[in-house]
DNA sequence: ACCCAGGAAATTC
DNA sequence: GAATTTCATGGG
């Protein structure tokens, strides 16, 4: 991998296992949009950026060395070797491998934790288009603006001093108190992210399950995706019917300390082959 | 054990 | 064009 500057771009050269399509569209955000030139532009740490693949290049618009250090090295996990990772879990089992070659480019993406927690529960029982839109009402309404098109995601504390009637806006059904009482538990310092840091897998799990609403799917999401602990596995529906069809019911352990990418990985090859599951 | 909240988009029938 | 499904959880 190497690194370049190109006016107002950076250019990230050789590099492997980044494919944007897959990275964003995989399940794991809901605030990347793709515009009609194959371009996505998603905001983190109230840091908006375009970014575009050509070949073997990743191209980040209008951006600096120094946010790319600061920022974009970590949010796309470019210091983890996926190459070493795939092969440690395509040694599992042959199926795992197939949807681990399947899905060669995706990167588990260092999101921000109450982004992360926010977001997966209003993901419950919902499909992405409308996750997107209940959080980009959500992030118009109560977050900064940036710039003319984009806004911050809102803090907890924001949040925490709204009502349920000021979320109504969202259209996000019985989902509105669920987040309403995650952001009173994290402002509070009730549920303390710094802690859950530390915390071995089971107890971070437990710990965000204190929040009305959260259960251990969501709780495992938001460990994954917001904390980076590639232990984690969440089970939805897909991962429930690939569990049983694929995989002999096995569980978290049979799928070692990158359980989380592996279930990325089974996650996206299942539902990007949904005739594997006809009856 | 089941069923519903509250809602809409994509997919399947 | 109607029915089903959708990255679930909690309360009755």
């Amino acid at each position: 991998m190497e690194i370049k500057q190109s006016g107002n771009n950076i250019e990230i050269c050789d590099v492997e296992e980044f494919d944007l399509e897959k990275t964003f569209e995989c399940g794991q955000c809901f605030r990347w949009e793709k515009n009609c030139e194959k371009k996505y532009t998603g905001i983190v740490y109230n840091k908006v950026l375009t970014v575009h693949s050509e070949k073997d290049k990743v191209i980040l618009e209008n951006t600096s060395i120094d946010d790319f250090e600061k920022i974009w090295r970590t949010y796309f996990d470019l210091d983890t070797d996926y190459v070493k990772i795939k092969e440690d879990i395509s040694r599992i089992d042959p199926v795992l491998k197939e949807a681990t070659n399947f899905s060669t480019g995706i990167r588990i993406l260092r999101q921000e934790p109450w982004e992360t927690l926010c977001s997966f529960i209003i993901s419950q029982n919902n499909n992405i288009p409308r996750i997107s839109g209940i959080i980009n009402r959500l992030c118009e309404a109560y977050g900064d603006k940036i710039d003319d098109n984009n806004y911050s995601f809102p803090t907890p504390t924001v949040i925490a001093k709204l009502k349920e009637e000021d979320l109504k806006i969202l259209r996000a059904g019985f989902r509105t108190g669920y987040i309403l009482d995650a952001a009173h538990k994290i402002s509070s310092g009730e549920v303390n992210m710094q802690y859950i840091e530390r915390m071995s897998l089971d107890d971070a799990i437990k710990e965000l399950i204190k929040i009305y609403g959260v259960g251990k799917k969501i709780s495992e999401c938001t460990l994954l995706y917001g904390f980076h602990r590639l232990d984690a596995f969440p089970v939805d529906v897909w991962m429930k019917r690939a569990l049983k069809e694929l995989f002999c019911n096995a569980d978290r352990k049979y799928f070692g300390p990158y359980a989380g990418i592996a279930q990325q990985y089974i996650f996206h090859y299942s539902r990007m082959n949904k005739d594997l599951f006809k009856n």
